[in-house]
DNA sequence: TGTACATCAGTGAACGCGCGTTCACTGATGTAC
DNA sequence: TGTACATCAGTGAACGCGCGTTCACTGATGTAC
């Protein structure tokens, strides 16, 4: 039988698994250092693989980076749309923030390698993969801004205005994304307590912003 | 005459200034790329000096590093202050935020190797420099909490309200100083606008907080 | 002040090492008939 | 189904290179008298 066409060979399965091995090992090596010091024959090593074996999957390191930034973002991404997914249904304000803290820490639990990851090359010193993220972010605020603009408590609210909250809601759950991460397992509580506050901190100002 | 007491020898002040081309030209070569991968040779080179010279200053590169973050908190240090320092004087809020946020800015652009450095690190590869800039964070903050304590608006809030109300401004500093520093000059006043909303929601968020 | 000796910041050569990358190869998987 | 040939993921050896670190040295600066 013939799987050039539908790809789902022996062959091909076992190098797909391959590189999922590549991509892993990186990723956990990058828990502990820069992307810009990682080198081939590590991740090979850790990866239980030869060196020139690399090459069978990337041109290079960049090419596992440019990768391991694309899988982190769409999780990331995941992350971000789960924290306004319930603002549709009109709960209160209250339970709104609590589910939003629970969706990031959840995900940092779940993705940790993926957070570091971003935490640490989001100002690092590899240019591409700065800028990758920082567009990304961005892109964010776009969608959180649309989702801010549906909400009655942004009546009277400029587009403007509307988008620097969002940048601040995006920046926020960052922000609270890495504290969960540097915290571990047992300062979640404490972090969650911080994160929740900000957020009420914030919903107080918004509903009083234009009083005077 | 004996040098050897005041330690004012030509001998010493050019051992000196070796040390500051050292540690400069590593500054500068930091602005491309994250601490752990900096090299002996490579900062030798910059600073016009032999490789085996660098042993006369430093035992290592990461001796070097562990200078690098003091430099760079205590500078930022002092903006940290700086922004809180007129807090004292009774000024409206408006001129309160309208000066922190000026000063951040003018700080980003008189050390800017020194902010980028502390960023890029913050989260880095190097878990002795990550901790050190964490752990100095922490005592901005408590300096923030005594002198937010101490204004007429914090009348009413618990000390650790006040705390995380700290927190939560050296974050938003330490933020604004990497958004300035992305931004460059021709992005510094979008940035300060966005600086500026975000205190005077935080400030509305204050004021209006043990109202329900 | 002048002289003879001590100190030590910086040099240049040398070392062993791990790196990224290439190459011809091997043997399991795939294809044609 | 069985056989003969093609593909190609992964191997192991080899390469040239820049690295960190050491060493004996040199010559300007410092010290003693």
């Amino acid at each position: 039988m013939s799987h050039s066409e539908n790809g789902v060979g022996v062959r091909q399965a076992q190098k797909l698994q391959s590189r999922r091995a590549l991509l892993d090992a990186g990723l956990h090596l990058l828990e502990q250092q820069n992307l810009s010091g990682l080198g081939v024959r590590e991740v090979t090593r850790a990866a239980g693989m030869s060196p020139a074996g690399f090459y069978r999957h990337f041109s290079g390191m960049s090419e596992l980076g440019v990768t391991l930034v694309e899988e982190s973002l769409a999780s990331l991404h995941g992350m971000i749309r789960g924290a306004f997914a319930e603002q549709r249904g009109q709960q209160d304000p209250e339970a709104l923030i609590d589910s939003a803290v629970e969706v990031v820490a959840a995900h940092v639990r779940e993705h940790r390698a993926h957070v570091r990851f971003l935490a640490r090359e989001r100002h690092g010193g590899v240019r591409e993969v700065r800028e990758a993220i920082g567009a990304e972010l961005r892109r964010f605020a776009d969608e959180v801004a649309g989702a801010l603009a549906a909400q009655p408590v942004s009546r009277g609210w400029s587009a403007e205005e509307v988008r620097m909250l969002a940048e601040l809601y995006v920046d926020l759950l960052v922000t609270s994304a890495t504290a969960f991460l540097e915290a571990g397992p047992e300062g979640e509580r404490e972090v969650a307590r911080t994160a929740r506050t900000r957020l009420r901190l914030i919903s107080v100002g918004r509903r009083h912003w234009h009083e005077g």
